[in-house]
DNA sequence: GTCTATATCTGGATAGAC
DNA sequence: GTCTATCCAGATATAGAC
C-alpha cells in the first residue's frame, strides 16, 4: 500500500468513528503512519478526501444488496435475499448506519453518493407485485422504508438497546442474528394476501 | 420568560439543529438574545447546559407515549395509539431522532437520560400476550424494535428519501401521514396469529 | 515526495469592571 | 446579574527546507 492507499484506508476507518466534525486530520495521519502534510499533499482538504471515500464505498455497496432482485425467483426469497445480505453487511459495518444518518442530516450535500437506480427500481418492482395481487394491496415505498428500518434499526439504537435491556457480553449479537430470521418473518407476514 | 429560561428554549433549539458539537455557545446566546457570559454565570459549561435540558425533556416524553399502555384496552388497540402518539409526537419534532442518535452514539454516557421503566415494561406486557397466544408467537423486543424502526425511518432518512423519490414539495408531509395507518395496518399483521 | 515549523482561525471559558 | 475584553487550547492549512 502507498501512501495515498494507507490514507484513504485510515481516513474511512476515522470518519465512519467519529464522524466528519469530530475526526482529525491529525488522528488520520497518525491511524495511516504518514506526516500530516501528505493529507494536504494528496487530497487538498478535509472536505475532499471525506468525498473521494465515500464516492468509492457506494459504487459497490449498492450493487451487492440490490443484485438478486433481477433473478425470476419470487418476491418473498428476493426479500429474504435482501434481508439476509444487507443485514450481513452492516453486521460487518455496524457503525455504517449512525454514520451515514447523522452525516446526511448535517450535510445533505452528501446524499449525492446515493446513485438512484438501485433503490428505485427495487420499490417499482415489489409495487408490481402488489398491484398485481401477488402480494398484499400497499405502498411499496412505505414497505420498503419499514424494511430497511427494521433493519437498522438495533444498529442506530444499541446504546439504548444496551441499557434498556441490560445485556450480558455477547447478548445483543446474539440479537442481531435472530432479528435476521424474525424480520423475514415479519415481512412474510406483511405481505400475505389478505383471506376475503 | 427570564434569561435563564430563554437560554434553556435556546439551547435546546441549537442542539437538536446542530448537534452538541456544532452548536456555538455564540450561536446559543445570540438566539436566547442575551450575553455570551451568561450562559456560563447559569450553567458553568456547555455540557452541563446540554444535560439540563433533556433531562427535562425526556420526563414528559416517556410517560405520553407509554400512558395508554395501562388501560384495559386490547394490544391491538394499544399498539394503535403508541403508534399515533409517537408520530404524531416526532411530526412536531422531525429532528429529534437523527439528534438523538448522533448524540448518543458519539457520547453514550446521553442515554443516562432514558428512563429504563416505560419501555421495560411495555416490552413485557407485549411478551406476556404473545406468551398467552393472543398474538403470535414472537420475541417481545424484536418486535417492539421493528415498531419503533419502522415510526422513526423517515424522520431520519428524510434526505434519501427526498433524492430517491424525488418528491415535490408537501410530498413527504402526505408520506408521513399516510405512514400512520400503513404501519398500523403491518404491525396487525405481524401481530395476527397464524392459521395452523 | 516528505518533513518541520508555523501561520491563522475558531470557540469555550474566565477575569474583572460596573 | 450583566457586560467587555481577553486568554488559551485545539485544529486546519500553508510555507519552505531538504
Amino acid at each position: 500500500m502507498n501512501n495515498k492507499e494507507k490514507i484513504l484506508a485510515a481516513a474511512e476507518k476515522i470518519f465512519v468513528r467519529d464522524g466528519f466534525d469530530g475526526a482529525r486530520m491529525n488522528t488520520i495521519s497518525k491511524e495511516a503512519g504518514v506526516n500530516k502534510a501528505m493529507l494536504h499533499y494528496y487530497f487538498n482538504d478535509k472536505g475532499n478526501l471525506f468525498e473521494q471515500i465515500f464516492k468509492i464505498k457506494s459504487s459497490v455497496f449498492f450493487p451487492k444488496i440490490s443484485a438478486y432482485f433481477l433473478s425470476d425467483s419470487s418476491i418473498q426469497d428476493k426479500m429474504d435475499y435482501f434481508i439476509d445480505t444487507y443485514m450481513e453487511l452492516l453486521m460487518t459495518n455496524p457503525s455504517i448506519p449512525s454514520f451515514v444518518i447523522c452525516t446526511m442530516n448535517k450535510y445533505p450535500g452528501f446524499i449525492r453518493v446515493f446513485p438512484r437506480g438501485f433503490l428505485e427500481s427495487m420499490i417499482a418492482y415489489i409495487q408490481l407485485e402488489s398491484d398485481a395481487g401477488k402480494i398484499r394491496k400497499l405502498d411499496a415505498r412505505q414497505f420498503f422504508m419499514s424494511v430497511v428500518g427494521m433493519c437498522i434499526f438495533p444498529f442506530i439504537a444499541k446504546p439504548v438497546i444496551n441499557h434498556i435491556m441490560n445485556l450480558e457480553k455477547g447478548a445483543f449479537d446474539t440479537i442481531l442474528e435472530e432479528r435476521k430470521e424474525e424480520v423475514k418473518r415479519y415481512v412474510k407476514a406483511i405481505l400475505k394476501v389478505e383471506e376475503a
